[in-house]
RNA sequence: GCCUUCGUAGCUCAAUGGACAGAGCAGUAGCCUUCUAAGCUAUUGGUUGCGCGUUCGAGUCGCGCCGAAGGCACCA
């Protein structure tokens, strides 16, 4: 927004420039620090840093710069004032003008607004990337709602988003559950918990595998059969695959999530054992087998020292790792998209993991090997830096996690809205929980661990979804209450109270934030505005009555509170957070 | 040993190189005949781990320490 006024005051700042012979450097625009006026800032500091015939300190120099400038400033139609302070220029915006076409703006454009149409080749987002067999637990969910929340992100700032999902659907969690079933559980079908009675079998066969003697040597021949592909140990693993990705997809479904595309690990895994052949004969990599295994040394190739190592890429007995499958994943990818940019939402302690595939690609000679970007996260840990470990039975289940969070909110549903439906309070309660759960994991910085902690993950009240979704139920609540109101052409040009100033100006700047936490990759840039967002409303809420007012203040008012409804609904969306209608 | 990330109020976290470092939680004192109190108001709380540099200006950039976490050949 208010490009237009940026680019004539740009001219202007040009000309008083050359007139000084001073260095002309672009504007840094800031916005103003005071709340209750909206506007724009300058600082002088840069340009009277570059003044070589400065004679004073820079502060004193910048400011009266600033003052000249301001002096010098014609009449710029929307700007209401202009006022040189401690070496910044501050431009104050005629508020009814611009209140007006923001408004209308965003009015307009309804749940679009700060929105660019999607444009260009795809970029590919590859998350949550669980195995099958296994529970999922608050690490796995980070991974997920960061995931997803770059995908809207990326989508609102104008980029087509292919969302991938890569999953493990074999390796030796699989025999040991297949195991497991086959030894204590033959025959036994899926409750209607698909993943919950999936993963229950699981943690039993873990357990079994550490504490049961000749549990692991049953595991040791189970995987000779699949090795010799035992027809009938495909067949179950055909089925409870198919079982454990039905109980993963009712998971997705209640917490908001989909994918274009799913890769399993059993799909690359030959053409992983291709690329290797093809690596060794072309010297990019060694091959030492019986004894050793098969591998490419990154830093003797490169002449680098301790930067990119070595990577295994066949084990010495011929069989797959990670490493094997990932490059002809990444391959298949590329070709199957054409995709400008491939991004993997991975935990940070597989970064040199990750460099050392691009490297390889590199090697390999796609040109596209450079596009692809590991987006790092910290993992999630227990009060005190404590990682969670199934062993310690320190995990926190999703499952456990959800269900725990529905039941404290419904208790609160049924409280305040002790007349609604059973559903509806329902429906709240998981909307609620969902957006508790999910907000401390994504209102972090990537690169910070989160700390988990059930009374924070509880707790409704504060800087959480609730809060901001109870902003949105509040502004849905007025919008409902004035149902027979027609909202006509509002206009501003009343006495406008500071929380109306504020709140005007926090929703202009959504398309900016939206720009900037796409370019970033980092949705904690809009959690934390969309936390802001809902402070001021609250604000607004509380000082400034709509129902009731004079109809011209009613009129503009409304129309304030549903622009506000629409940028909290918008911002709870690329969240991943739902806004129900009653709280 | 090499590399990466983190260190801000008692706790959990914010803060485009820019004006006085801000929120929530916890504590204390208040506000429901008023558009929903999952809310609001007031108040307490800081040598931004330490040092040196770059810059007109550093929580933010660079270097060096200290502390924490992670990675570095057949786990994923």
């Amino acid at each position: 927004m208010f490009e237009h006024e940026k680019t004539l005051i740009q001219k202007e700042f040009d000309q008083f420039a050359a007139d000084r012979h001073l260095q002309q450097a672009l504007l840094g625009w800031r916005g103003l620090p005071f709340s209750g006026e909206w506007g724009l800032a300058l600082p002088f500091f840069p340009v009277a840093a570059a003044d070589p015939r400065k004679s004073l300190p820079v502060p004193l120099h910048a400011q009266n710069l600033a003052e000249a400038f301001a002096g010098s400033l014609s009449q710029i139609p929307g700007i209401s004032r202009v006022q040189a302070v401690k070496g910044y220029v501050n431009l104050y915006f005629s508020t009814p003008y611009f209140a007006k076409q923001l408004v209308e703006e965003v009015r307009r454009q309804g749940n679009r607004f700060g929105y660019n149409q999607p444009a260009g080749k795809p970029v590919m987002v590859e998350y949550s990337n669980p195995n099958t067999h296994k529970p999922l637990h608050v690490g796995h969910l980070r991974n997920m709602i960061l995931g997803g929340a770059v995908c809207n992100l990326l989508e609102a700032s104008g980029r087509n988003v292919i969302r991938a999902n890569y999953i493990g659907d074999i390796g030796l969690h699989v025999i040991k559950w297949m195991c497991n079933y086959e030894t204590y559980h033959q025959g036994e079908e899926p409750s209607a918990d698909k993943m919950r009675w999936m993963s229950d079998i699981y943690t039993e066969a873990d357990r079994r595998f550490s504490d049961e003697p000749g549990f692991e040597e049953k595991v040791r021949a189970y995987f000779s059969r699949w090795d010799a592909q035992d027809p009938d140990v495909i067949a179950l693993w055909e089925k409870t695959r198919a079982w454990s990705m039905e109980g993963m997809m009712q998971v997705y479904e209640l917490m908001g999530y989909r994918f274009d595309r799913i890769y399993f690990e059993s799909e690359v895994e030959d053409s992983g054992k291709d690329v290797v052949h093809h690596l060794i004969s072309s010297g990019l990599a060694q091959d030492g087998r019986p004894e050793n295994p098969v591998i490419i040394n990154l830093d003797e190739l490169l002449g680098t020292k301790e930067e990119y190592r070595v990577v295994v890429i066949l084990r010495s007995d011929g069989s797959s790792l990670y490493a094997t499958k990932e490059i002809p994943l990444a391959v298949m990818k590329f070709e199957e998209y054409g995709l400008a940019e491939s991004i993997y939402v991975i935990d940070v302690r597989q970064s040199l993991h990750m460099k050392q595939m691009a490297k390889v690609l590199e090697l390999m000679g796609y040109p596209w090997a450079s596009q692809i970007h590991h987006l790092a996260y910290e993992i999630v840990n227990l009060p005190g830096n404590v990682t969670m470990s199934s062993r310690d039975g320190t995990v926190v289940l999703l499952d456990d996690l959800v269900r725990e969070a529905t039941e404290r909110a419904l208790s609160v549903v049924r409280e305040k809205n002790p007349t609604l439906p059973q559903e509806s309070m329902l429906s709240i309660a998981r909307e609620v929980a969902l957006g508790a759960i999910k907000y401390p994991m994504i209102s972090r910085e990537n690169t910070k661990i989160v700390t988990f902690d059930w009374q924070t993950a509880l707790d409704f009240e504060g800087q959480s979804a609730p809060y901001i979704q109870y902003a949105a139920v509040r502004a849905k609540s007025i919008l409902r209450k004035a149902a027979g109101i027609e909202i006509k052409d509002p206009h501003y040009d009343y006495l406008l109270s500071t929380p109306e100033v504020n709140l005007i100006e926090k929703i202009s700047k959504l398309p900016d934030e939206i720009q900037r936490a796409a370019k970033e990759l980092k949705p904690s840039l809009i959690a934390v505005y969309a936390y802001e967002l809902a402070r001021i409303f609250n604000d607004f809420y509380n000082q400034c009555k709509v129902l009731g007012e004079e109809p011209k203040i009613q009129n503009a008012r409304l129309a304030l509170v549903d622009a506000a409804r629409i940028a909290l609904e918008e911002v709870l969306v690329i969240l991943g957070i739902k806004a129900p209608q009653l709280m």
